[in-house]
Formats: C-alpha cells, sequence, structure tokens
DNA sequence: TCTGGGGTCCTAGGACCC
DNA sequence: TCTGGGGTCCTAGGACCC
C-alpha cells in the first residue's frame, strides 16, 4: 500500500468543555457530567458532596481528573475522592449541535472524514497533502502539520472549543498520537518513531486491547506495546487464537490497512435504561410492564424518525448481581411498529428466568432496513 | 466504591439446505 | 443406511469503544 497521512482528531474533554461555554464562570474549576436531569428545585449548581444513585461520569474536566476522578467512575465514589467538584446532568442535544458543528468545520477543509462518534473522528489527508506538494515544504509530514494546525483553528473557530490530533500513517498510530499531548496538542509521527514514542506505552493504549486482554498480556509478563512487539506471534496466538493474535502483533508493530470509511449503514437501534432501584419482576410487574413498553415505544420512534425498519427484535435484562442475559427474534417481515416490537420482546422476556430482581432493561432491533428498498 | 447508555464486531453451536 | 463438506441463518454471550 502507497503511504498514507491519516490523521485521528478527539475534541478535548468534549462534554464538559460545551458545558463550559454555557458556564464560562466555572472555567479552571473541577466541573464533572454526569447522572440524571435533576428537577429545577434550584438554580444553584451542585457539588459531588452527598451524591447518592447510580450516575457515572461521562466526561471530567482536566482539573477534575487532577483529583483522581475519571470517565466510567461511579459517582458515589467520585463524591468520596472529589466532594467539591461540581456535577452537571449530561445534555445530549447540545453535545450533538456542537458534534455536527465541528465536523461541518472540518469537512470544510478535508471532506474525507470517517465518525467514530460524536466527538472524535478519522481524516484521511493523503489527497490533501498530496496536492499541496507543489506549493509549501517539501516534506510530505511537514505539510501535514500545516494542515492540522489549519483544522484545529478552524473547529476553534467554529465552536470554541479545542481539539487534539494525531497524524501518522495509519488510523491505529493516529488514535494513539492523538492522546500523547492533550488537550490542544498536535503529534505527527511516522513509523521510525514506533520504538522511541509508541514502544514505550501500555498496551491498553491500543485501540481494541481492553481490560481483559491487558489483564492476560499482564499474566504472560507482557506490559507495553514494545514487548508485545517483541513477543513471540505463535505465544500471541496460543493465548487469544489465530485472529486476534495475529493482529496483536501486526498492531504492536504499528501496522495497520484500515481504509478511513465516510459512510456505514447503522446495524442496530436500542434503548436501555437502569432503574434507581432494582425492581421485583412479581411485585413491581405493573411498572416494569410500563417501562417495557415505553423503550419499545422509543425504539420504534427511533426507527421512524430514522427512516429503517428491523427484523431481528433483542430484550436485554441485568439482574440485581449484574449478571446480563438477552434475548432475541427474528420475525418474517421488518417492522417499525411499537405493538409489534413490544410483543416480540415480551415473547423473548417469557424465555428468561425471572427468579432475581432487576436492574436494567433495554429492547433492541437490529437486521435494519430502509422500507421500500430492497432487502440486503 | 458496585459499575450509564448507545453502539460494533467476533465467536461458536445448531438448524437447515445443497 | 451411513458418510461428507460447505454455506447461511439464527441465537447467546462477551469484549471493546465512545
Amino acid at each position: 500500500m502507497p503511504l498514507r497521512c491519516i490523521a485521528h482528531l478527539d475534541m478535548d474533554a468534549f462534554y464538559a468543555s460545551v458545558e463550559l461555554l454555557r458556564y464560562p464562570e466555572l472555567r479552571g474549576k473541577p466541573v464533572v457530567i454526569g447522572g440524571r436531569r435533576r428537577g429545577a428545585e434550584t438554580t444553584a449548581i451542585p457539588t459531588l458532596r452527598g451524591y447518592s444513585g447510580r450516575g457515572v461520569i461521562t466526561t471530567a474536566t482536566y482539573e477534575a481528573r487532577a483529583l483522581g476522578v475519571h470517565s466510567g467512575m461511579g459517582l458515589m465514589k467520585a463524591a468520596r475522592l472529589a466532594p467539591d467538584a461540581l456535577l452537571l446532568p449530561a445534555d445530549f442535544d447540545e453535545y450533538r449541535r456542537y458534534s455536527r458543528l465541528f465536523k461541518e468545520a472540518v469537512r470544510a477543509v478535508a471532506p474525507q472524514i470517517e465518525d467514530r462518534g460524536i466527538d472524535e473522528i478519522y481524516i484521511d489527508l493523503t489527497d490533501l497533502v498530496m496536492s499541496t506538494a507543489a506549493e509549501g515544504a517539501p516534506d510530505p509530514w511537514a505539510r501535514a502539520r500545516v494542515v492540522a494546525v489549519d483544522i484545529q483553528r478552524t473547529v476553534r473557530e467554529a465552536t470554541g472549543l479545542t481539539c487534539s490530533i494525531g497524524v501518522t500513517p495509519n488510523k491505529l498510530l493516529s488514535k494513539i498520537a492523538s492522546d500523547l499531548d492533550k488537550p490542544g496538542g498536535l503529534t505527527v509521527l511516522t513509523e521510525a518513531d514506533i520504538p522511541t514514542c509508541i514502544w514505550p506505552l501500555p498496551v491498553r493504549k491500543i485501540n481494541g486491547i481492553g481490560p481483559k486482554a491487558a489483564a492476560r498480556l499482564d499474566a504472560l509478563g507482557i506490559r507495553t506495546i514494545g514487548e508485545l512487539a517483541q513477543a513471540d506471534p505463535a505465544l500471541l496466538v496460543g493465548e487469544f487464537g489465530r485472529s486476534h493474535g495475529a493482529w496483536m502483533h501486526e498492531a504492536a508493530h504499528g501496522r495497520d490497512a484500515r481504509p478511513v470509511v465516510t459512510y456505514s449503514e447503522p446495524k442496530s437501534i436500542s434503548r436501555e435504561t437502569t432503574f434507581e432501584d432494582d425492581l421485583h419482576p412479581v411485585r413491581d410487574r405493573e411498572q416494569l410492564s410500563r417501562i417495557f413498553t415505553d423503550l419499545c415505544v422509543k425504539v420504534a420512534g427511533d426507527l421512524q424518525r430514522k427512516g429503517y425498519v428491523g427484523k431481528t427484535i433483542g430484550l436485554k435484562l441485568r439482574y440485581d448481581n449484574f449478571k446480563t442475559v438477552t434475548r432475541d427474534r427474528t420475525l418474517d417481515e421488518a417492522t417499525a411498529d411499537a405493538g409489534v416490537i413490544r410483543r416480540a420482546a415480551g415473547e423473548c422476556l417469557k424465555r428468561v428466568p425471572l427468579d432475581r430482581r432487576i436492574r436494567l432493561l433495554g429492547v433492541r432491533i437490529g437486521a435494519l432496513s430502509k422500507p421500500g428498498a430492497r432487502a440486503p
């Protein structure tokens, strides 16, 4: 494959930064985003002190992170570590609005964008960097740096927000690179930088190596990406299987041929909710049934709004011990009807043991297609 | 300290068909 | 009656990501 020039752009503490545009007086203070929307009983922004509930942190400002809290952490635990940090509920409509704004701004500079969620994108800069070869610096990576700085400025002008960018020959390395100098950083790496900049990092920095795989690697004495790169591929294949093991070896050497995918169809749509208190399948039957129907209505609404129908209806249930089970059922014909979804999901519910309290209930629909279009 | 909500992809067994 | 291999769909669970 000819050399490519791929950027990964990651918005800095995105949700929290959007909130700081709204509450500039909070700038410089520890703030966490998370939990449910409260009633309008007070206008003062509460601290974490005395928080009780099941919420987790979705984003923390850098000042809050300095106190030891991070996204994914339960708010109860965060309250013990940083009782004076301020707590704001998430406002996803607003974050989606800013997400569209920053993506449009980038697209105006560099159109080859892959959406990776609300706050990050990959950008294929290859054509841009090659087409400007005649003008600017002779080194393509120096030209890529100029383009990336331009993108950061454009994002800031369009949103008032900062982002960090990594630019390398592929998505895997760019994802790592964008995280090396946050916030507001720009890191350009080439293959020659892999031993010095990538190999000292922990294996968890590789996108796709999560807590489970990292623990198993640790048990093999492999902690850094460099150690993973030097490991015998046969050992990795033996531990993780042919496909996963071979991928780890390639990743550790910084090799990744995945293209930047500028368009993809959704595969599934789902809604789920964790109850404030665990519900009893018999005693709380009516409340459960109401919530269940409501989830189906929301899924149907999402389908209709987005213009899809689906064939496979799924149920998800999490017990009070956090064990999660799923059931699904494929219909003969695709649907976007709340009643049809409710009946299919109800059948799924009958196939699940209801012998303990329930923490979470979810409804999913997959095998999506566009009505009117031929089946995929 | 018990751990949200929205997704994707992979694996693996069984059914069913050729 | 027994022996096969391949392909696809369905289902359940799990890892991982933002």
